[in-house]
DNA sequence: GTCTATACAGGGATAGAC
DNA sequence: GTCTATCCCTGTATAGAC
């Protein structure tokens, strides 16, 4: 039970995570030094590399962690109903998962040309996982004819790129609070999919 | 008249531009190399220095130059008529001139928090004025009784990061021809800020 | 105008002491 | 588990020859 002097493995490592992810999302990965990231830890730059193999497996590690969130509390969601709440539903679960972990979002968003070949398709299919998710909701709304829209594909896509683009501006504390943001996109939403 | 043997300064320094936007938008302003640039180009590393003072300087001029070129093709757009029309030709000008130049687009937005502490403003006042033309059709459609729209601020917002997404993911040949994405687009801008 | 050569700082990653 | 020290490479930028 007893652990060596001196050692806090367990309490480091996530301190790692947490300073490439800010400076990451910061400065961008091409930009941040694993020194950078040991300093802000607050050990050497050698002693990073007994929690990550490399400085790519970092970025990979937080990418894939943030899909696997996301579609994990996606699978959450209450999935029943009628298309328009579960439409609303996903817009609210979109707009409140993204605004509480601006960092991961804006690291997944950006730094995706970033990952390697053999890390690159992993993250793209858990992205296409979450696509298609919403793209079903369009789907099944457009086969009950509660929605109306000319391509299911094109409008998710459409749709994701509103709503993710809410974290690029929105401040907590400032001119609307979350609530009301969402509120709003809700309605966009609802009728650019054309439900009554 | 003659020009130096080997000289050719009216060239190369286009090319210089050309190489570090295809760099840029491909790897990332951080990540790309003068070396990298140079190979590109076909010179080497130290003759860049006689067309930019720095790598910076680079970024700067390109995303300051897409900037200016979008607010002059903006301003030579038709502006008269309702809103509902006007909306309508924001919608497909937006869309065509940023598929017409994926790499100037995806610096400019990709590359704003590698711009330095004086740069950095220049280039957020003329994003600003590009959403402010936007939230003014807006809010004169709001003020005709055209659209509905608690807030037209938020919307332009929206819209724009929906529109702007297109750049993302369409390829010239795929699924859907660029004219089908802007009449799908088209129809959806209009029914989400409640054009009847 | 472009080259070669180079200065000098900083990068990622490893070795071995403690 | 963390440190110091270090390897080797690559980065930006400049100087001076041609």
């Amino acid at each position: 039970m007893a652990r060596t002097q001196g050692s806090r493995s367990d309490v480091t490592g996530p301190r790692v995570e947490a300073a490439a992810l800010k400076l990451f999302a910061r400065d961008g990965y091409a930009a941040v030094s694993m020194r950078q990231i040991a300093a802000e830890v607050g050990v050497q730059a050698g002693a990073l590399y007994s929690y990550t193999p490399d400085k790519q497996s970092l970025l990979f590690a937080m990418m894939k962690g943030h899909m696997e969130d996301l579609l994990e509390a996606l699978a959450k969601l209450d999935s029943s109903g009628p298309p328009p709440a579960r439409l609303e539903r996903f817009v609210r679960f979109h707009i409140g998962f993204h605004a509480a972990r601006p960092e991961a979002v804006f690291v997944s968003y950006m730094e995706i040309r970033n990952l390697t070949a053999e890390n690159f398709p992993v993250i793209e299919a858990l992205r296409r996982r979450y696509e298609t998710a919403l793209e079903q909701i369009l789907r099944a709304g457009r086969d009950s004819g509660d929605f109306a829209m000319p391509d299911t594909k094109l409008a998710a896509m459409a749709l994701i790129a509103m709503l993710t683009g809410v974290t690029t501006w929105f401040r907590e504390g400032g001119r609307l609070s979350l609530a009301e943001v969402e509120e709003i996109y809700v309605a966009m939403v609802k009728k650019a999919v054309g439900a009554g």
